[in-house]
DNA sequence: CTTGATAGTGGGATTTATACCCATTAGAAT
DNA sequence: ATTCTAATGGGTATAAATCCCACTATCAAG
């Protein structure tokens, strides 16, 4: 992702019978790296989250880079059991996929009961600046019928 | 295992009627030494931890070390019962086995029951950075509607 | 309005992984 | 020794993922 492009717009797809689906093309190249990599996040249920790896970094996986230098330096002897279930927690949450053909993504297995869809069935995608989000719509909704009226205060919150 | 990979990622398997599960290509290798050891580990009820051997030997040797120097310094004069009955655990709970042809595992026969599975019924597997786990599908659920909650401060607490 | 380019979609073909099955071997018990 | 049971070792069918090509709709340019 070239730094300062902000991710924007709402689009609606629909999945394919193998869950598939098509990203749009001015979003797709910003969600993924220079090998293709593409992290998807299980965020709340009814939402994905994809990001570009270098996005990602910043976010979480230098945490986990710290963690695993912390391992090698012998640093977490004495919590060995809660490396252990942030791991099977980080292991839930993200995966990391590929992008095949024309931007066409294919949600994971384990990511398709958290999204709440099935085949034939239409998700929104929506730009949410520093990642892209795909909607199970009726959550789409839900969420903006919640969060609209914030808008404003946000705006100026962020702005000031 | 090499040094230095974080073991990831959540995966749904089946076992055959023989209590036999292949485990994904990706982690199979990081839990098997050079030898092909693979410790197996009872966890909690429903749910079994492989280790490779080498790993597990050094995390053992390094818990054994605090130990012996909080016995030294003393600390341990009240609780050497306990002490034992570690020990005595350390002993039963574990087991090594090797990895068959295709990354095929055996559930060792005192294993099965702990783990609370029959033949053809479904386990996930999880990795949980240092080790990699077999669940069984309910036990997983619960653990994740009990652990999820706490990712975030887990995250922070484990890279501060 | 026509034409051409491009993004999105559907689906056939190929590949791959794994689960299901059966055969053989090993080991324990009688 | 014999029989039974559990472990082990593959062969194969199957389903999912992946690759790839073709069709279509949309939009822009002429």
């Amino acid at each position: 992702m070239a730094n300062g492009d902000l991710i924007t717009g709402e689009f609606k797809r629909t999945l394919d019978d193998r869950f598939r689906l098509s990203l749009p093309g001015e979003v797709a190249g910003l969600v993924s790296d220079e090998q293709g990599g593409t992290i998807v996040v299980k965020e709340q249920y009814g939402c994905l989250s994809l990001w570009a790896a270098d996005q990602w970094q910043e976010r979480i996986d230098s945490g986990v880079d710290l963690i695993r230098q912390k391992i090698q330096a012998g640093r977490m002897q004495e919590r060995w059991s809660e490396v252990q279930r942030l791991g099977r927690l980080l292991s839930t949450r993200q995966t990391t996929v590929k992008l095949a053909n024309r931007s066409r993504l294919l949600i994971p297995e384990g990511f398709r009961g958290f999204l709440g869809v099935s085949p034939n069935q239409e998700v929104m995608i929506v730009g949410a600046v520093i990642c892209l989000e795909i909607w199970n719509p009726t959550a789409w909704l839900e969420t903006l019928k919640q969060d609209m009226p914030q808008f404003n205060p946000l705006f100026k919150e962020l702005t000031s």
